[in-house]
DNA sequence: CTATGATTCAATCAATCACTTGAATAATAG
DNA sequence: CTATTATTCAAGTGATTGATTGAATCATAG
């Protein structure tokens, strides 16, 4: 009993390991760290096919990660505890300080400076009550139009240039995207800062903003 | 470059959770909390083949979670970074929290009672200053040896039948052993419990007291 | 009750992993 | 230099994983 109730719970643990280490299980709980969602529109935000998307979904599911309601026709899959963000933020910051290879990609987003320190959501807000920012969201349009930071520019990174002549050069802009495991908003500040303006991202991404209960436009669901 | 650099990222993380997802390694990386070691030493601890452990430990060091240096003909692996640490105590944590398989050995543990509550360093230091507590130290004799909370008696869980009889029923008893993947004090709490002492866990395990920078009994290396 | 549509299951294949065995490397003792 | 000891490498085996395809399930609409 000794011996193996350590290994059936060392089994446990690594199931839960096990449930994080493929890419797509990743981006399917950054996705879910968003919003519940169904299969379909899992899949098509990952790229995955339906039925790959489904079944990686049971694997989080045994890890017991997600957990899954049906609506209609339809499964809904939703993150069983928020702490499971924490655990994967927590694996980020893992990886980025101790991986070399991880490292190196994010230099190679800055150009070999170091990243600009992020604003705090407390000092954004406290600026878009002074109205003295810019607050650029770079996500997807459908996700921008569920919800967003009030006032908040939807753009792409693809879009950006268009976006780069309108934009006023003597104020702040603070760009935010999903999250920790978000690259967007990176991109977008070292884009920016590149064509010379004043740019920062935001600690955390809308989910974060979120949670703390800060001010939020929602849109038609 | 857009998502080719968000794949790579996060083939840096799965890197790392999937260091994590073999109770071979976590076994490894819970002794190495413990102290650095080499290879042989690692590997009769978990009872792996020095080839076999070896492997492994080149598995953790191809995700960075430890590093190595020669000393004389050995090679002496040590954790990278203290946030591993605590990677692996939030991974326990979720999957305490969420798998019912976990919660299950947990509670046989237990014999369906709730656990009761750790003691804290804080007041085990206390209790310690007054005289009115025996700790006990649930490890190996050799990592007793090593180093211990002073006047901490050693037991193994095998060995605990005998030593019940000289113990004061009226005294409370605090057990600690390694850490929180360490389920020894928990056993030989339940055990003590179940004789009717008053017997509780202390919060976390030796490296956490030691980590805190309270009083230790070295012995010689 | 049947048809429809969303999701899951089942079967398959290539790739990877854990483990074992035996040989190879590297540092020290004699 | 040679023998010894600690560790790693290399090759092979069985088991597991991720992805694909097509069939099967299940709740609702008609």
């Amino acid at each position: 009993m000794s011996t193996s109730a350590k290994m059936a719970l060392l089994e446990g643990y690594v199931l839960v390991a096990r449930a994080l280490s493929a890419p797509a299980r990743l981006m399917l709980l950054e996705q879910l760290a968003q919003q519940e969602s169904g299969v379909e529109a899992l899949a098509e935000k990952t790229g995955l096919t339906i039925a790959n998307c489904s079944q990686h979904l049971q694997q989080l599911r045994r890890a017991a990660l997600v957990t899954s309601r049906r609506d209609g026709k339809a499964m809904i899959y939703r993150l069983t505890d928020a702490k499971t963000i924490e655990l994967m933020d927590l694996l980020r910051v893992v990886a980025e300080r101790n991986l070399a290879q991880v490292d190196r990609i994010l230099r190679d987003i800055w150009n070999g400076e170091d990243a600009p320190k992020p604003v705090s959501r407390a000092e954004l807000a406290e600026r878009l009550a002074e109205g003295s920012v810019i607050v650029l969201d770079v996500r997807p349009a459908d996700e921008y139009a569920a919800a967003h930071i009030p006032n908040a520019v939807n753009t792409t990174l693809s879009d950006l240039d268009q976006l780069l002549p309108v934009l006023a050069t003597d104020v702040d802009i603070v760009a935010y995207c999903r999250g920790p495991y978000c690259i967007y908003a990176h991109q977008a500040v070292a884009a920016l800062r590149k064509q010379g303006f004043q740019a920062h991202h935001l600690e955390g991404g809308l989910p974060e903003w979120r949670a703390e209960g800060r001010d939020i436009q929602i849109g038609v669901t």
